[in-house]
DNA sequence: CTGCAGGTC
DNA sequence: GACCTGCAG
């Protein structure tokens, strides 16, 4: 073997070790924008998480969901939103992408084009904006449902906001919301995505003494109707959703939290 | 912040 | 389909 030869050969090595390398590095990149969904995370409130009515429970790094797969999209979304999370940085929009970790298969961006609905995030992207990687993780379309915009960009914007404003105050909070999917709805698209009538949101608080619950029940229109005229107890909800929603509170003190639309330990200015 | 539409490659 | 820019509530 001449010189020459060997060289080939060492380059030829080089060659694959890099392209390996980088092929491992992707590899990597994937696991951690979709993660196999199997673990709950070190950052997962386990403690607060619903039950499943569906039983498939996905967990991201970012927030965990159960998904409904005859209505194509999550009939849970929970998350901690803590006060850390909290960022004033501006990612850039990634593409709605489906979330593989779905087993029965995740809705396709497709059935909102042109369908006169947003898809709108569950959990927002301006909860997650404290990492990229938490951030496009909300572009999956597990955490989509079809929203009117005006709702979206109305009432429903000002209640994530008013969240944002709670989390920072009360130094963390638990976030569950989703859309009501029962009764008669409207679908979109060709997998038949559902158009929830009535969207909910559930906040629970522990980080400041005592155990606080909040429940928002909102109908599917815009409004300028100030928020807490929309506070309902999570008994309601659950009644409607058929969602048991914090199962692993203490029984006496979940039916008393849970029966109450008492608003007073949240302050809304 | 919450999003969509249109044009290019 | 991916990517960019512009526009709207």
């Amino acid at each position: 073997m001449n010189r020459k030869t060997i060289f080939s050969l060492i380059a030829i090595l080089i060659l694959f070790a890099v392209f390996g390398y980088e092929y491992f590095l992707e590899e990597e990149t994937r696991k951690e924008i979709v993660n196999e969904g199997e673990k709950v995370k070190g950052d997962t409130n386990e403690y607060f998480l619903p039950t499943s009515s569906t039983g498939q429970i996905i967990h991201h790094e970012g927030y965990s969901l159960s998904y409904n797969e005859a209505h194509e999209q999550a009939e849970w979304v929970a998350y901690e939103l803590k006060k850390s999370h909290l960022s004033s940085t501006n990612f850039k929009r990634p593409y709605f992408e489906i979330d593989k970790t779905v087993k029965t298969g995740a809705a396709h961006w497709r059935n909102y084009k042109d369908s006169g609905y947003d898809r709108g995030h569950l959990c927002p992207a301006g909860d997650r904006k404290f990492s990229k990687e938490a951030h496009d993780e909300t572009f999956l379309t597990s955490n989509i449902s079809p929203q009117k915009h005006d709702f979206n960009s109305g009432v429903w914007n000002r209640l994530e906001q008013k969240v944002r404003y709670w989390a920072n105050k009360y130094d963390g909070v638990f976030v569950v919301t989703g859309g009501v999917l029962k009764g008669q709805m409207k679908s979109i698209g060709d997998e038949e995505v559902s158009v929830p009538n009535q969207f909910y949101k559930i906040l629970i608080d522990n980080n400041t003494g005592v155990t606080k619950m909040i429940a928002f029940l909102l109908p599917h229109e815009n409004s300028n109707e100030p928020l807490y005229k929309f506070v309902v107890s999570v008994d309601k909800v659950e009644k409607l959703t058929g969602i048991d929603f914090f199962p692993e509170l203490e029984d006496s003190v979940e039916n008393q939290l849970e029966a109450s639309n008492n608003y007073k330990k949240w302050q809304f200015y």
